[in-house]
DNA sequence: TTTGCTCCTG
DNA sequence: CAGGAGCAAA
């Protein structure tokens, strides 16, 4: 008997929850807070200015807001000053109708956004947001602030040489300016067609809704730039928001999912929980192995089979053309969770490429990342608290054919990432292929393209992958076939004493083919697979069942029903590119 | 006919 | 790992 393949209890891990990064940071509004505050901003402004000692004690202030504030109102009621988008309008001795109508202008571009961006308008809403309709706005604004400027230049004549004209606030925006250069700009405003200065400064403008929304009264043409700045970003990034929350689902694997249709994967605590256990090692070593436990794998059958909870969610949340779900909570999280202060936000999109790690990590090696990173997913592959690391990984591009930004033609490709589409297959490919392996032996052509968003799945292609995924089970059942006659000849009777452990011979060598370089930990419920492959090789065998022609064929079925899902990380496009790049 | 699988060979 | 033959199911 060959101790390496008896399993006296099984490897249990703790289940590792790794953390969501930036976590630690101090929360910031979520942009909801944000929308639901910054309408507010100017008009809180004077009651926490009110509050404010600092600021209620100083007369000269208080006269030149007076003044300022008689120059705004004056503005409200001239002709054709306002628009849409106006934001310096607050109330005041302004008609009530006109302060409703100016609080309705005000708010409509906001809080409409792009008009009911659907699942598959978001590129044209982006550039709807981004382009002409953006710039009009801001050419808008501009004309207004201009005209501001006027107005304040006249009424603030420097009567006070301590405080002259923007004096005050440049006192006040100093310090904010300082605050900004530590501001991280948010990763969208690079993703829109604005200028990468414009989206700088709204970036700046949102961090005064974070920061200072109240406290401060802007006041000259410094703080109406300010005001103007805030309000764009807020329109924008309210836009984008309401964009991204049309466009990215809540993810299935992410959060709570007590209804998925394989909830053992996604509340694993541990161990071998990591897929759909069949055979639930926690069951006795030498428990019960047979094969009726499985049962429940024949979910995995017929058209549901591997079909993710969100195609299945009859929620009109779920678009038909799912961005890779965790990327997108991911955003979603980041964006309204972690919100300004995210470091994720610290990166725009275009950076990332010169900056992969450096908002999860200092500057972990790929492949030290990597290796981080399915050692997880083995314990929760469905969970999946993966670290950000991997969630937007710079692009790779493949040494082949590749063309960029087919986002459209990458159903599961995240639509704010750029995606190289390779219409070959790399050795990062192959690499993901045999890591799928562990997870799947018979994926289907649906599962492939799912895994491989960044591949332009052709004939040629999805052939040559199931031909890969034909030599990974020929490989396989060879060893399992190999070792369970070595186990016959040994003298084991027990075919529930055949188990594939981490240091047998047989995981070795799986291991050593599958997952070269071990960069991958392996996950618990491949070994479970590879035991019931083995014990059923070797059932076979000892019967005498070989004899037949066709002994291995059921042995076949029985294994084609014991795929796990695979982990929502293998089917994000930057996951190859990573295995490609290591 | 197409697709997918196993088996064999190089 | 790829190519090809052969088989079976859709």
């Amino acid at each position: 008997m060959d101790p390496s393949t008896i399993l006296l209890s099984p490897q249990s891990r703790t289940c590792a929850h790794l953390e969501e990064p930036c976590m630690e940071a101090g929360r910031s509004p979520a942009p909801q807070d944000l929308a639901r505050v910054a309408p507010f901003a100017w008009s809180q402004v004077p009651r926490s200015g009110l509050a404010d000692p600092d600021w209620f004690g100083d007369e000269h202030i208080q006269a030149k807001r007076a003044r300022v504030e008689t120059i705004v109102q004056g503005m409200c009621v001239s002709p054709g000053a306002p628009g849409p988008g106006r934001v310096l309008a607050r109330d005041g001795p302004c008609s009530p109708e006109k302060a409703r109508e100016r609080k309705r202008k005000q708010s409509l571009p906001m809080q409409q956004g792009p008009p009911g961006p659907g699942p598959g308008q978001d590129r044209a809403s982006r550039k709807g947001l981004g382009g002409p309709c953006v710039r009009e706005q801001l050419h808008l604004l501009k004309r207004q602030l201009r005209h501001l400027q006027a107005h304040v230049l006249q009424a603030a004549e420097p009567r006070d040489p301590v405080q002259g004209p923007g004096s005050f606030a440049r006192g006040r925006s100093q310090p904010r300016v300082q605050r900004q250069n530590g501001w991280c700009p948010s990763p969208w405003t690079g993703d829109t067609d604005l200028p990468r200065d414009s989206g700088r400064q709204l970036s700046e403008g949102a961090k005064h809704l974070v920061s200072e929304e109240v406290g401060v009264l802007p006041s000259g043409p410094d703080a109406g730039l300010q005001i103007l700045r805030e309000e764009l970003t807020r329109a924008v990034s309210q836009a984008v928001d309401s964009v991204l929350q049309k466009v990215l689902v809540d993810p299935p694997g992410h959060l709570a999912q007590p209804d998925r249709s394989s909830p053992g994967q996604e509340h694993a605590p541990s161990g071998g929980g990591s897929c759909r256990d069949p055979l639930r090692m926690a069951d006795p070593p030498l428990g019960n192995f047979s094969l009726d436990k499985p049962q429940d794998s024949t979910r995995y059958h017929g058209s549901l089979r591997r079909i993710p909870k969100c195609y299945q969610d009859p929620s009109a949340n779920c678009p038909l053309t799912v961005a890779s779900h965790i990327q997108g909570h991911q955003i979603v999280s980041q964006l309204l969770g972690q919100g300004a202060h995210s470091c994720w936000s610290a990166h725009p999109p275009q950076d990332m490429s010169s900056q992969s790690h450096a908002y999860s990590q200092p500057a972990p090696p790929p492949w030290g990342a990597l290796r981080r990173l399915p050692s997880t997913l083995s314990q929760q592959p469905c969970s999946l608290p993966f670290p950000s690391t991997h969630l937007e990984h710079p692009p790779l591009l493949p040494p082949v054919k590749v063309e960029q930004g087919g986002l459209l033609a990458v159903p599961r490709a995240h639509p704010f990432s750029v995606v190289h589409i390779s219409f070959g297959l790399n050795p990062g490919h192959l690499k993901k292929a045999k890591l799928l392996f562990f997870f799947t032996r018979y994926p289907s052509s649906n599962l492939l393209k799912a895994c491989f968003p960044d591949v332009q799945f052709s004939r040629g292609v999805t052939s040559q992958m199931i031909k890969w995924f034909s030599n990974f089970r020929e490989f396989y059942y060879i060893q399992m076939e190999k070792r369970a006659r070595q186990a016959m000849s040994q003298g084991v009777t027990n075919p529930n004493l055949l188990l594939v452990l981490r240091d047998s011979e047989l995981f070795r060598a799986l291991n050593t083919h599958y997952n070269k370089g071990d960069g991958f930990q392996v996950p618990d419920c491949f070994l479970e697979i590879a035991s019931v492959t083995l014990q059923e090789f070797f059932r076979a065998v000892s019967t005498g069942k070989d004899s037949d022609p066709s002994w291995k064929k059921p042995i076949y079925k029985i294994i084609s029903k014991l795929d796990s899902d695979v982990p929502e990380i293998f089917k994000t496009a930057s996951y190859s590119q990573e295995l490609f790049r290591s």
